[in-house]
Order: C-alpha cells, then sequence, then structure tokens
DNA sequence: CGTGGAGTTGAATACGATCAACACCGGTGG
DNA sequence: CCACCGGTGTTGATCGTATTCAACTCCACG
C-alpha cells in the first residue's frame, strides 16, 4: 500500500516507523470534502494514498486559482504557512473520493531529530519543489496561454485526464472560456 | 564582513569552516559582467556581499524575464539546474560592481554529508524560498500589473530605487511601457 | 424525465503588448 | 565647455490576447 512510510524509506527502521506513526492519521475523505481553509491555524501535511486532492487561492472577488494538484504518491501542503506556524493562506481539498494520511508539521521536526542522515533527503524534495516552482513562474511571465497548456499536457498527462477542464484553466492562470478556445484552435489545427 | 560563513554560521565551527572554504572562492565583478549563461554546464550558487546581481531566462525571441534579484546578504543559483547536473536554464549577471562568494554545488553535498544535522537552517532557507516562489506565482496568476508593482514595492521597497524600472517590469511579467503608464496613473491619482 | 454543472461558442470589452516619437539625463570626446 | 550620443523612461495610437457576459448543448445524476 502506496504510504508516507515508503516515501521517505521507514520501513527500513520499523522502531522509528512506530514512534513517528502516532503523529500520522490514515483518513477517508469524499469528494469535494476541505481539509483545510484560508485562515486556518493549524496545518498539516497530507499525502494520496489514493484519489486526488488539490490547493488553492481565494482572490478579493473569491476567485478560485488552483496552486497544485496532487495524485496518488503526492504530498500536499502550504508551505507557505506550515512550516512558519502562520494561519493558511490556501485551501485544500479532495477532488475525487480519496485515501489519504495526514501528517502534523511538528513530526518532520521531530523525524530530522531522530534520523539527521534524512536532512539530505528533505533538502532533495524541497529542491525539486523550487526547481518545479520556478519554471511554473517564467512560463507565467513568457509564455502564452497555449504555450502554458500545451506544456501542462507534456508535464502532467495524467492530471489532464482526471480533472475538469475549468480547474485545469485555473491552474493555468486563464478562464475556462479562453481554454475551451485554445482546445477548439488546437483541435482544428492540429486535429 | 557578509560572508556565506556567517550566514550558515560556520564560525561556530572553525575546523569545518576551514575545510570547506577551499570550495568557496570570493571575486569582484564589474556591472554588466555575466557569471553564468544559459546553457552552462557547471553550475554554482552566488553568495553576494557587496552589490547585485539578477538572474533572468531568455525566451525564443530573445527577451529577458528577470526570475529574482540578489542584493547584499542574498544567495543566488539556478534551482532548477544546479543541484540536479542539469545545464542552467538561468543567466546570472551582475547589476552594479559586486563583491561575491562563488560556491560550488558539490560543497553542498560535502557539507551535508559531514554534518547533516547543521542543515535544518538549508530546509529553513529553501521553506522560505518555496513560500516566496509559491506567493510569487499566486500573484501572478490573480493579480493586475498594477496590484503586482504595488506588492512589490511593498516586499522590496529597497530593490525599488537601486534597479532601472524595466528590470522590475520584467520581473513583475509587464513591458517598461505599462509600468510606466502604471506609474503614470498612480503619480496621478494617489500622489 | 428534469435539473444543474461542465463545456462550447460568439459578441463586446479591457488590459497589456507593440510600435513609434519624443524628453531627459549622464557620459564621452571634440 | 559644449555638442553629441545611447540608454532610460514617458506618452499616445493601434493591435492582439484573454476576460466578461450571455446563450446554448450535453451529459451525469437526482
Amino acid at each position: 500500500m502506496l504510504s508516507i512510510f515508503d516515501e521517505f524509506k521507514l520501513y527500513e527502521q520499523p522502531e522509528l516507523a512506530k514512534s513517528l506513526s502516532e503523529g500520522i492519521q490514515t483518513r477517508t475523505v469524499r469528494k469535494g470534502q476541505v481539509l483545510q481553509q484560508k485562515g486556518d491555524t493549524i496545518v498539516n501535511s497530507y499525502f494520496v494514498r489514493k484519489g486526488c486532492l488539490r490547493s488553492y487561492s481565494l482572490d478579493q472577488k473569491g476567485k478560485e486559482h488552483i496552486f497544485m494538484f496532487a495524485p496518488e504518491g503526492w504530498m500536499i501542503t502550504d508551505i507557505g504557512s506550515a512550516p512558519f506556524n502562520q494561519p493558511a493562506d490556501l485551501c485544500i481539498d479532495a477532488l475525487e473520493d480519496s485515501e489519504i494520511e495526514v501528517v502534523q508539521m511538528r513530526l518532520f521536526e521531530k523525524f530530522l531529530d531522530i534520523r539527521p542522515e534524512a536532512f539530505g533527503f528533505g533538502i532533495e524534495k524541497l529542491l525539486k519543489r523550487v526547481a518545479v516552482l520556478q519554471k511554473r513562474v517564467i512560463m507565467l511571465m513568457s509564455a502564452s496561454a497555449k504555450e502554458r497548456y500545451e506544456d501542462f499536457i507534456k508535464t502532467y498527462p495524467n492530471i489532464v485526464q482526471r480533472v475538469p477542464q475549468k480547474m485545469i484553466a485555473s491552474y493555468l492562470g486563464i478562464t475556462p472560456e479562453a481554454l475551451s478556445t485554445i482546445r477548439g484552435e488546437m483541435a482544428r489545427n492540429g486535429l
């Protein structure tokens, strides 16, 4: 079974896994269920065993802007808030019925205390996250909506199929109508 | 003197600092000097003691898009490439005559091997970097050019004064003309 | 069946890009 | 000292891309 224990290679050290397991709680959530709301003061990380979550921000007009999707095997958390004990900026909810592991933030600190050699692993994950965000910023600054959509298809072909198009539009930073038009053009030209 | 040795609290451990110092080289660079070009295979990190650097990407049409500024006390590096030994995506050059410390990437690995627990603040730095990028992505998706500019002024008042406006425009993802217009409006209305 | 959300299409609009002209320095060399 | 020049920033006209608003279709689901 896919689990954060695999992700962080904890099965190699069962006694450690046991001591950490109290900070990890498995839950099933229904499609649409909200795990975290903007302003929440207790912020967790979520590891997705099955299903799909998303995080998003709400602007002044109440419009959603999807920050990331998290299908199976992904972790999702509000890194802008969680590690700094700030109230959440992002909302997190379920796009499908999902099975998740809720990881309390303080667990990470504890984990690093016990197993310092795991620092490298945490750093590697963070570096990859920064790399993804770096690319996304540059795409948002320099590429047209169509280019960003084509890149999204290439990068996340699995996600394209399973989430509604209006959410992909939201992730790309455009309206559903604009994405629909782009898809229309692509279908006409490229077939 | 401002140095990466302060930044990473290495003076507390002089013998370690000594063993690492061979991987750190101090240089002075002139305004306009290029430290890293797109495609470079050897990618370093740069710590700014004095002056100001920037990193930017070039799109297909050769247009610059500034990814970040690095005034005194900042580190700048191509995190999308450096830790993964990929050719550089970003260019890095000097906006002012600057004094910098060049840090070889493998130094971090070495450091991590020797003293993993000392990397707690490495993780903290990365978390902050992710937080900054998270906010920037959301701003690019949800805020108008004017809102992004106002936010930039609030967040980086020191940078506003010292870099040319066309570069701030580039950072914001708009043209110099658009920024000029926005500033004109703001001067007229708010004064 | 109906009903509501998702997606498409089209018309009108807004925002920022592009292009061009010009003012304003800050150097540089005569 | 001044004339010249290139780079920076401003302003205005025009264009293009994406937004907004509205109408319609199509399913999925009650």
